[in-house]
DNA sequence: CTGATTTTGGCAAGCGGTTGCCAAACAATT
DNA sequence: AATTGTTTGGCAACCGCTTGCCAAAATCAG
C-alpha cells in the first residue's frame, strides 16, 4: 500500500551523476551523453523509476491529462466516444478523464470547474453550456467541441448530410410522400442541424416533411411521441436519434400499429442495442468512435498549433445503414 | 486560452496577508481568525481562485483522483457502474479517471502503470490481472475489486444467489426439469460464482443442469452456442450475461426455435437494451450503479482506515426480472 | 496587574521535477 | 601549441501549495 516511488534523486545517487542530469537523460533524450544516458536508464529501470506527473506537472503546466464531459454516461451513444477517444488519448502518452454532467447545465459548470485546473484541454460530448461560458472556457484551456459549432472554437462534426441525403432517398424510393421529423432537445445544435437537412433534401424529393415534438432525446421520448406521430398521418418518421426510434417503435407496436408495415422508422446514431428491436431499427450511422479519436487529435492538434488556429470539421461522414423498420409506403 | 491562474500569493498580497495564512484559510478552516479567514476567502473570490491541484498534491502525495479500470467501456454491463462511481467520487470532491483495457491484460497492465502514479487509488471493474498483479498494485495504491475476491484485497461483490435461486424458483415453478449455463469467461470467479450457485440450486430444486460453452461473453458468444444449446436438450438456459442472453434469443428465434414457448432464457445484469428484444428478455437484475457508488465509497474508506482492515462484500443483493423470455416448459 | 496559556500568522523548508546559466572537459581549427 | 567552438553536466532557482516551528499578540488566571 505504500511503498515510496523512486525519485530522480534516488537515480542521480545511484547513477552518481546530479539530479537534473538524470532529468534530461529521461526528457530530453540527446541532450547529454550517450553513456551517461544509458547510466541513468539502467538505474532508472532498476528502481523501476516512473515520474511523478504532479512533481512534473507544477513547473510545466502540462498535465498530460484531458477531460471528455458528457451529459449522460449512460447514453450509448457515447459509448463508443469514449472509446475512440480513450485509444488516442492513451496513445499519445494522455490520460482520459471522463466526467458526467447529468444533463445539467450547473453540474456540467461545477465540474468543468473542478476539472479544468486539471488538464491540458476538454471535450465536450453534448454540452448544455452557452456560447459564452463555451468560449470561457476556451480562453482557460483549448476546447474541442463534438457536434456543434461555437464561432472561434475547434470542432468536430461529421457531416450529418449523406446520411439524410441516402435515407431520404431510400424513403421516397418506397414511395413515401409524408414523413415526419420527432424532434429531440430544441437548444440542440445538432437537432436544429438534422432538421434543416431533412427538410431540404425532402423538399427537393418532393415530400412533405413536418416536425413532431420535440421530446426528450430518450427511450421514453419516443414513447410519449406515439400519439402525436398517429395523429400526423405521417407514413415514415426519422427520429433525432436512436433511443427515440427505439421507444418510439416499441410503443406503437404495443399500441397495434405495424412496423414496418404500417409506419416507417429511421433512427440516428446506431448505438448498441438499436438492432436488438424487432424489427431492427434502420439508421443513420455515425462513426461515433472515429470521431472521438478525432476530437482527441484535434486537442492534440490544438497543443501544437501555436498560431491559435482551431481546426474544424472532420472528414467523418454519415450513411443509412438499412435494416428491417423501413418498408414500402401503404398504397 | 491562457490565463494565467491566481495563486495563493496573489490572494496573500490583496488581502495583506503571507501566503501560508492563504493556504491555511483555505484549506484549514478555523485554524485562524474569523475575520482574517473572511478577507482571504473574499480575496479568492474576487480572484476567482482555485487551487492549482498539482501544487497541492506535490507535498501532500494526495490527488484526489480515483482510476476506474473496465476491461471494455462498450460494454453496457458499465455504463451503470460508471455512472454510480462517478457519482460518488463527484460528491466527495474526488474526480474519476476511466481507463479501458481492451480485454488484454498486457493493455491493462501497460494502462496501470501509466495511470496509478496520478491517483489515490484504483477500482478494478472486471480485470484479467492475476492475484499476483493485483495484490502488487495493491501495494502501491488502494485498490477495490469489483465482482472478483483476492484475499487481502477491498472487493465489492454483490450477493448472486438471491438472484439465481429466484431464477431457479421461477423455472422449476413453470415445470423445466432439464436447464443448462451458457458460460463466459473461465478465469472469470463471477463467472464461477454463478454456475456454482446455479449447480447447487438446480440440484436443490431436483433439476438437471449442464454446462454450456464457454463462449465469449458478448452478443456474438451467445449467438454462437445455439447448436450446442439445441443439442443439449434443455428447455431453458441461464446465460453468463445478458449480452449473451440477447444473443441467443435472436440467433435461436432466426433458427426458427420459438422463445419462449421452446425455449425459456434468462439473462444476467440487467443491461441497457436487453428489454429491446422481442420477447424483452427475462434477467437476473445486478444492482450496477450501487456497485459503481460503493466501490468508490469502499476506496474512500480504505483511505480513512489507518488500521489496512479493508471492508469486503457488499449489502447489495440480486434479483429476478421476469420479462418475456421464460414461459412453461413444453409438456 | 503580572505571569501563564492559547491564538494567530509569518518564516522557511520541503514535495519532485524542469531549465537557464555557467564552467569544465573535450574536440576542432589554424 | 594556442585559440575558438562544442559537449557535457552541475548549480540553483522556480513551479504553487503545505506544514512544522516559532514569536508576537491576545486572552485568561490568580
Amino acid at each position: 500500500m505504500n511503498e515510496k516511488a523512486a525519485t530522480i534523486y534516488d537515480i542521480a545517487k545511484l547513477a552518481g551523476v546530479n539530479p537534473s542530469t538524470v532529468s534530461r537523460a529521461l526528457s530530453t533524450p540527446g541532450r547529454i551523453n550517450a553513456a551517461t544516458e544509458a547510466k541513468v536508464h539502467a538505474a532508472a529501470k532498476e528502481l523501476n523509476y516512473r515520474a511523478n506527473p504532479f512533481a512534473r506537472a507544477l513547473p510545466t503546466g502540462k498535465t498530460r491529462m484531458i477531460a471528455l464531459m458528457v451529459s449522460d454516461i449512460t447514453n450509448p451513444v457515447f459509448f463508443k466516444v469514449v472509446r475512440g477517444a480513450e485509444k488516442v488519448a492513451a496513445e499519445n502518452g494522455y490520460t482520459l478523464v471522463v466526467a458526467e454532467s447529468i444533463e445539467s447545465s450547473k453540474v456540467e459548470a461545477e465540474t468543468l470547474q473542478r476539472i479544468l485546473p486539471s488538464v491540458d484541454g476538454v471535450i465536450f460530448g453534448t454540452t448544455r453550456l452557452s456560447d459564452d461560458e463555451i468560449h470561457q472556457a476556451n480562453r482557460e484551456k483549448p476546447v474541442v467541441l463534438i457536434n456543434r459549432i461555437v464561432e472561434g472554437v475547434a470542432d468536430v462534426v461529421p457531416d450529418n448530410e449523406p446520411g439524410i441525403a441516402q435515407a431520404v432517398a431510400h424513403l421516397a424510393s418506397l414511395g413515401h410522400k409524408h414523413i415526419g421529423f420527432l424532434g429531440g432537445p430544441t437548444a440542440s445544435w445538432i437537432n436544429a442541424d438534422r432538421w434543416n437537412l431533412l427538410m431540404k433534401h425532402a423538399v427537393e424529393a418532393g415530400m412533405t416533411v413536418v416536425s413532431i415534438g420535440p421530446n426528450l432525446p430518450t427511450v421514453e421520448g419516443g414513447r410519449d411521441a406515439v400519439d402525436e406521430v398517429r395523429a400526423s398521418g405521417v407514413s415514415a418518421i426519422i427520429t433525432y436519434n436512436d433511443l427515440m426510434g427505439i421507444g418510439l417503435l416499441r410503443a406503437v407496436s404495443a399500441a397495434g400499429i405495424k412496423v414496418p408495415e404500417e409506419l416507417s422508422i429511421v433512427g440516428f446514431d446506431n448505438i448498441f442495442g438499436s438492432d436488438f428491436t424487432s424489427p431492427p431499427l434502420t439508421t443513420i450511422e455515425m462513426p461515433l468512435e472515429r470521431i472521438g479519436g478525432n476530437a482527441v487529435r484535434a486537442l492534440l492538434a490544438t497543443f501544437e498549433a501555436q498560431d491559435g488556429t482551431v481546426p474544424h470539421g472532420s472528414e467523418e461522414t454519415t450513411s443509412l445503414l438499412v435494416r428491417g423498420s423501413t418498408t414500402k409506403a401503404k398504397a
